[in-house]
DNA sequence: TGTACGATCCGCT
DNA sequence: GCGGATCGTACAA
């Protein structure tokens, strides 16, 4: 991982880097091209503590050991027949991370939908869909950022004009972990799950 | 716009 | 078997 990644990613709280994530581009080399996208929304899992986290009580199993990782590690994992692309924020042991729950296509469109064919609306909206259109599965799990064909590039980032916090998607029947708000999104922007489509900005979908 | 349901993998009972 | 950090289709209003 290059030096900017783990600086932005070391010293902070999961929550502040779930939040700051927002913006970012990642970039996907695959054999033909480079797919860019940017970060749209995103939810912090906290380890040990959250109820709502894989990693809730320290359980660790085959699946999710690479949330113990340091800081950068890809954790990917399958929910029935989707992936789901989370990094770890955390230094070793400290088994935190994001979920990315939606991605803006930045470039490689033609790849994306020929990946994933439907509307361009509903492209990327939603952490399985933005999978499926990088052409992503599980060989990724337990590889690290910028070691591996996925890389994040801080440089290229936008800036959101506002961010939204909200419950995160899903989690149900854990208490005081249901509704606690660490799901963060661009406010407006069309490529974010469960937003209604009258409430876009079809100016600049949500970025300063 | 919303609710219901099946697809289909992993971890648990 | 059952249920989940999901998604697409079917169908109702």
């Amino acid at each position: 991982m290059t030096e900017p990644v783990a600086t932005f990613l070391s010293g902070r709280p999961t929550q502040q880097i779930a939040a700051e994530l927002l913006g970012k581009q990642l970039c996907l080399q695959t054999p033909t091209t480079t797919l860019k996208v940017r970060i749209t929304e995103t939810e912090a899992y906290l380890g040990a503590i959250d109820a709502g986290a894989h990693a809730y009580q320290n359980h660790r199993t085959d699946r999710n050991q690479a949330l113990w990782s340091p800081a950068g590690t890809i954790y990917i994992y399958q929910m029935r027949a989707w992936c789901l692309l989370n990094i770890v924020t955390q230094p070793a042991d400290v088994p935190e991370c994001v979920l990315i729950r939606g991605v803006e296509p930045v470039a490689g469109l033609a790849t994306m939908q020929a990946n994933r064919p439907v509307a361009l609306t509903r492209l990327t909206d939603g952490p399985g869909k933005l999978m499926q259109a990088l052409g992503l599965d599980k060989r990724l799990n337990g590889q690290r950022l910028n070691q591996s064909d996925l890389s994040l590039d801080l440089a290229a980032g936008w800036q959101p004009a506002h961010v939204s916090q909200t419950a995160r998607i899903g989690i149900v029947g854990k208490g005081d972990w249901s509704t606690a708000p660490l799901r963060y999104y661009v406010t407006g922007n069309p490529y974010v799950s469960h937003v209604s489509r009258r409430s876009l900005d079809f100016d600049h979908r949500g970025w300063m």
